[in-house]
DNA sequence: CCCACTAATGATCATATCGAGCAAAAGGGG
DNA sequence: CCCCTTTTGCTCGATATGATCATTAGTGGG
């Protein structure tokens, strides 16, 4: 147990830092990506780490999000480290000659709002594009159903031993909610895992050097950044659970049906407008404004503001969300 | 937004994976701490992560802890990646002459028995020994009403700015649970870090190449090797809730008493027996087998062992942890 | 000016879950 | 055979949750 960590017998490893940054825009969730415009596949924002300028990670992050993009993050927690060999491979060219291994380090970001960007190619686009299957505010997807359900059941069926057939089959089972199985929205990872073990996903044929399939669901991300991706979706989804993190997401004030579309754009739910706004109020994270909003047509609606006061008093720490029953 | 990775212009970086190991030994939650016999601090099971021959840290991991203590690791999970410059101090003695960057990839490893290890220095100790006021089996222990909480109201009081001491005190009132707070035992990480950064903590005054002082809280180890374990410590206290991972510290066959005891252990609570056993009951976790443990002097308790089926059926995915009101 | 329409807000009811305490059952030991 | 201990079973009130119905306050059109 004696560490031997001389790096004179190592290999080559650079650390990068990989951002996943989340803002609304109206009542949608977005996310930050660099998109180039001769068509590559989109990517996340990355940045060396530098061990010589940086104190921590954080520090290095914040730093060249500003100064990339010229806005301050709020937010930001760590998410994962990926080191897997193979599937870092558009990223990997930039490694040096001497084939530096990289290893990445994600985080979550959260920002008040989708600032327009200063110069190049990043912009902020819709989750969606990259999980069209995680969306079941209007019900379940017709790509689940048509698409990706079948083709799991045949990559389960397709297993060499019984047993390891029943294992895949109660897999696919669970991680989508088949056969009666509830649908857990924070199983955005464990499901974009299985996409690509099973082969759907257009990286896994690409991360394995065949003919990039064009057949993939949802669309395609540079590297493994879309498992960066699915990662903070997943912990985001989590976390607003028992963290009050969306109001990092919320403008100064909003309205409850505001509130409410945001966190149905977050899970990919439809929730119940009584229930939530019920527990809202038990929860006492807002407080009403005088102010009123004209809406769209319809009662005025109340603009509230997030209370910070109340996370002293030792009530709930996140949101309930109550989905509604059948769409 | 372009990525600049070239490893050229970059200080070097090595990547250590620390691994906090966790077993049961009778009803208390052990953790593998290396040990040396001349005194040193203790510190946790590491080894280089090498780029050339592992494909994923956890590979990686999974294999020294197998050449070194000669058991399989059960469950595997990754903590979180540490880089703080200043705060790996020991560690970074060994990284070479050049004084490469350590980056620690923390894991979280679960192993069904505290079972004898082969040859050197690595025991299994309680985690208490680390993080004494963590421990409420028996009530809230004196030294965090004796010592803990006037040296921490000292320190907020220390604060300059009136507003800075406010947010102070308010931080201490929430991670420690005072003046009427509740206690999270989730928030074992948030504790220690509030106890380093007022300097109660041996590793404080260490990191600052301060005099060692002898009057820290709870016993040192090496590095940042601490604040992994309670970044461990917290994880597995919040998984248990709603994964069934306790189930990978039990034997096969155990008590519900047993298993209880195990819970109290890692929450460092007490528990209401009836409530843990009907919320046990409910989640449908474990199945009695026919046979009796003559106990130690009561009613037998009935063996049982952990239905893995029940994930299946859509209930709930943790245990619910119904504590006692006083003690 | 009144009415239909829309969305916000308010209130109710059955059910499930949680905290807490009481009671019976099944061994071992004097 | 009685006492002590621990397991196991059960009940009661308080609280939270799922679902539905009712009321209020605007807008826009006849």
């Amino acid at each position: 147990m004696k560490p031997d960590l001389d790096p004179g017998v190592l290999g080559r490893v650079v650390v990068g830092l990989n951002a996943v940054i989340f803002a609304a825009d109206g009542d949608e969730l977005n996310v930050l990506v660099t998109e180039s415009p001769d068509g590559g596949q989109p990517a996340l924002p990355f940045g060396p780490f530098d061990p010589e300028t940086h104190r921590t990670f954080e520090i290095g992050l914040r730093e060249w999000v500003r100064g990339q993009t010229g806005f301050e993050l709020g937010y930001v927690e760590q998410l994962y480290t990926f080191g897997d060999r193979g599937r870092d491979a558009p990223v990997a060219a930039l490694a040096g000659s001497d084939g530096a291994r990289v290893v990445s380090v994600g985080y979550l970001g959260l920002a008040p709002e989708a600032r327009v960007l200063k110069g190049d190619d990043a912009r902020w686009v819709r989750w969606s594009r990259f999980f069209p299957w995680e969306d079941h505010r209007e019900g379940r997807p017709a790509l689940l159903t048509e698409d990706i359900e079948p083709a799991l059941r045949s990559w389960a069926d397709e297993a060499g031993v019984p047993g390891r057939r029943a294992a895949r089959f109660d897999r696919v089972r669970l991680t989508f909610g088949l056969d009666g199985a509830p649908w857990n929205e924070e199983r955005a990872l464990d499901r974009y895992e299985l996409l690509y073990e099973a082969g759907l996903v257009a990286e896994a044929a690409r991360d394995r050097s065949e003919a990039p399939s064009e057949h993939g669901v949802g669309e395609a991300m540079a590297s493994d950044h879309r498992r960066i991706l699915a990662t903070a979706l997943s912990r985001l989804r989590g976390k607003i659970k028992y963290r009050p993190i969306v109001f990092e997401l919320t403008p100064e004030l909003f309205t409850l049906s505001d509130l409410q579309k945001l966190v149905e754009s977050i899970s990919g739910l439809s929730l119940h407008k009584q229930n939530f706004r019920r527990s809202l109020g038990r929860a006492g994270f807002v407080e009403g404004t005088g102010r009123m909003q004209s809406s769209t047509g319809g009662r005025p609606a109340e603009l509230h503001r997030f209370t910070r006061d109340t996370m002293r008093s030792g009530g709930a720490l996140g949101l309930t969300i109550p989905r509604l029953k059948e769409m």
